[in-house]
DNA sequence: CATGAATGAGAATTCATTCAT
DNA sequence: TATGAATGAATTCTCATTCAT
């Protein structure tokens, strides 16, 4: 069945994903994992040939997951609108998904990361390109380099999720603010 | 001799922090470092009472180093200068330092870091939180809960670092139009 | 298999023994005892989570054979003919197990066992207890509190081994006449 | 000075003494001696070449105090008197000096102490000894193999002061009790 | 003689991976 | 396929001993 293992492989996925934000990636064995997905050890190796594999594989869940939030541009709305859809769709799947946003941090700055895959987790962003491209035309946003920008949004996204996803700070920051003061950074 | 150990504390932190950077914390064994530093590996022990400590120590050399940027305000500036001043002071320090941004990355989202001392990283931006209490105080920058400013600013000084730091990103982008934004995004 | 490991346990717990009589504890690195069970060094932390426990169960295993010696009273024979032969057995039974002796001497006065162990140790002499005490009630042993009499023959047994037992010495004291001492020391 | 260094040695000797009893002989660093003692690690090292000399002259240290228990028989006394009077005086010398009575028992299992000073361990049981063969010759004592006699004696002497000196176990049994036991086992 | 920092051999322990069942 | 016991290389950490001061 060409559904065959589906069910394991997720099954040790996501109790990866859910040690890994315990434990972090160091102190999660591998035979913890298979515990936790109720599956034998050796099970785990016939799907993902080893840990380096396994982590990988996380990281691109997570970034697939992410990249499904932003299939296609509402050309219909105004570019301010859209840009504040994307931006509280890209925070509120992280609110939403805790557990995603720290396994990103840990992993973003691990070397366990392929360099290919870090570069493919940049996608999602590509779309908040185009749309910062077609400001630019409309003279909506700044006339500065397309990337300096990108940067620019994706660390006030980081920044505030770090702060929400945090454990030990509660104080929950208002969205709108951020986007608020993020779009009045690139704005023409 | 009152500077005692002085010279081997160092050789060890600056060759754990080489290390550090060059492979990870995990990948780095007690004993490289003990080599790297030109001691015998008990030594580390002698300075250290475990890995952990040392790690944080590194940690805490760092931030510490950062802290020295901001002793005082310079109250006889226009608070936009000071604001630059401080922005680029501190991103400088970074990219003067690779190896130091590098680390801070690594650490801030590892578990070894105690809480006490993730904490304490936070003081630098202190300084700032001063200057943006001020420029409140005359409407220069926007009313907003000051928590959320910092969040803001320190999260622009994280992408720019992330991206010009980061190995394969070599393209250098422009300082000035990034402290442009941010400051855009938090004026009045 | 329903006998898991039983095997490899007995092989560790047995080598365990013949190493620990031969070099000491501290002298018997887990390598060794691993190399002489024929497994590999982390197959001991398959079945014992650390050195500690290892040395405890053979404590314990060695009381418990020591147990299996005085299941139940022969109240048919006089009470002098149990007294007799509890005291042979109990002394034949290290006579034979030269190493189990040597490995009781190192343990009891060693930190490592727990006291909880050690109290279960205790166990083999509570038979003795109640033959001590039937015998009381018919005036045959002193009328002393009874614990001061279990010391009194354990003593005796200890010291005869000792002897017996230890290295060096050779000279086989006559049992008989060392049992009669312990009689002669507590009858009325 | 012919006493050169006496004050260090007993210094280095008594520290070693309490940290083994507290903790074990292979949980005491000579370190953790030198700070006890009030010297430096190396300065132990000018008295005593390593460590097991170090604990072999304490071993050595208790027995010869324990010797100096005996010196001469008092022959003007009964037999019987002497041998209450040797018997209390060894009991009451251990129970005025627990840690000796431990620190003994831990190093007679051990194979640190040579064989020659386990021997020379020996020596205060040659009063006993002598007390025992004039017995013998009254037909006071049973004309049973010296040795025997010798070893029930001690067993009995161990077994009580085992039961004493031993944390958890506070009943403090009858010496006169436990005394007149041994004496009815060995005598005629 | 006194000191204690430096040393590194050696010990315990962990864990990714294999492979026989 | 699924399993998990077995494995040993790798790692952290300890501590007796040395030696320069």
């Amino acid at each position: 069945m060409y559904l065959y293992g589906m069910k394991k492989r997720e099954a040790i996925l996501n109790a990866a994903i859910e040690l890994l934000v315990e434990k972090g990636i160091h102190n999660t064995p591998m035979s913890e994992i298979a515990k936790a997905a109720g599956t034998g050890m050796g099970t785990i190796y016939n799907y993902f040939p080893n840990k380096e594999v396994l982590i990988n594989e996380i990281y691109v869940k997570i970034r697939k997951q992410e990249e499904t939030l932003f299939l296609e541009l509402r050309t219909d709305l105004p570019i301010k609108t859209q840009f504040d859809i994307y931006l509280t769709a890209i925070i509120e799947f992280f609110i939403n998904h805790p557990s995603y946003f720290n396994i990103i941090q840990q992993l973003e700055a691990s070397p366990i990361i392929t360099h290919e895959n870090k570069e493919m987790g940049r996608k999602p962003i590509e779309m908040m390109a185009k749309l910062v491209q077609i400001a630019q035309q409309n003279r909506i946003v700044k006339n500065v380099d397309i990337d300096e920008i990108l940067i620019f949004i994706s660390g006030a996204i980081l920044s505030y999720l770090n702060r929400y996803c945090t454990p030990y700070e509660k104080k929950h920051s208002s969205l709108k603010n951020h986007i608020r003061m993020v779009w009045d950074g690139i704005k023409e």
